[in-house]
DNA sequence: GTCGTAGTTTGACAGATGTCGTACTACGAT
DNA sequence: ATCGTAGTACGACATCTGTCAAACTACGAC
């Protein structure tokens, strides 16, 4: 029987390009990505505060999760968010970092420019 | 004024990562970007054969267009279609190569297993 | 001119998506 | 046991998306 907080994950076989991609195109999911990347460790769900409400975050990091882009565990109360790095490597050689370096050039020309 | 057969595209600097990856992240036209990139050089609308009617190709052109990924030009009738690279190359630095060779990798996967 | 070909436009439609508010559940602290 | 906190579930909603069929437009060839 499962404990009433499981979290099922994609195995890492069953991870798409085309849903990492769609997880990855909408801006809060990629503001989230991004933190957890800066980061570099696991953060929990309301310590990255995103501008919706909370069952809108619930929405986004469920995409996340699905999509195989991050794992969420619980500690406690609290659900701790973080990349799936390894999976994404080993699948994706490459994606991440230039997805996350892109996020990262365009937020500096918006900056600068405006 | 425009000629009748005139084509708009977004200028270098109005190209959005979260576009981008959105019209990347649908399979029909992940195929499109696959095949021009297959071919190198630009390639007209109906010699890249698609599992969908000539309206949603149309739908689907528009939305590689309209983000940036590709670039339209007619040609008497024909309607070549090409790659962005450059200006993709300039705004997101390795991007459009991971996403091919993650493209590439997952085709390999997928023909290799079942 | 007339015709065929390549692609567009429009309207329709079912399904997905992002958003919210409200009610709920699970856990730790007291 | 009670309470507060972190997050979920559900239902509603407007919008967006992918798809098609049918009618249309622009161009080259004849």
């Amino acid at each position: 029987m499962t404990s009433p907080r499981a979290v099922t994950h994609p195995a890492r076989e069953e991870i798409r390009l085309e849903e990492v991609l769609h997880a990855l195109a909408d801006p809060v999911r990629l503001h989230v990505v991004r933190q957890l990347a800066a980061e570099g460790t696991e953060m929990n769900c309301s310590c990255i505060d995103l501008p919706v409400t909370k069952s809108t975050s619930t929405h986004h990091f469920r995409v996340l999760r699905e999509s195989g882009v991050i794992r969420q565990t619980y500690r406690g109360t609290a659900k701790m968010n973080a990349l799936r790095r390894d999976a994404l490597e080993s699948l994706f050689p490459g994606l991440l970092d230039a997805v996350l370096s892109a996020a990262g050039h365009q937020a500096a020309r918006d900056a600068a420019h405006r």
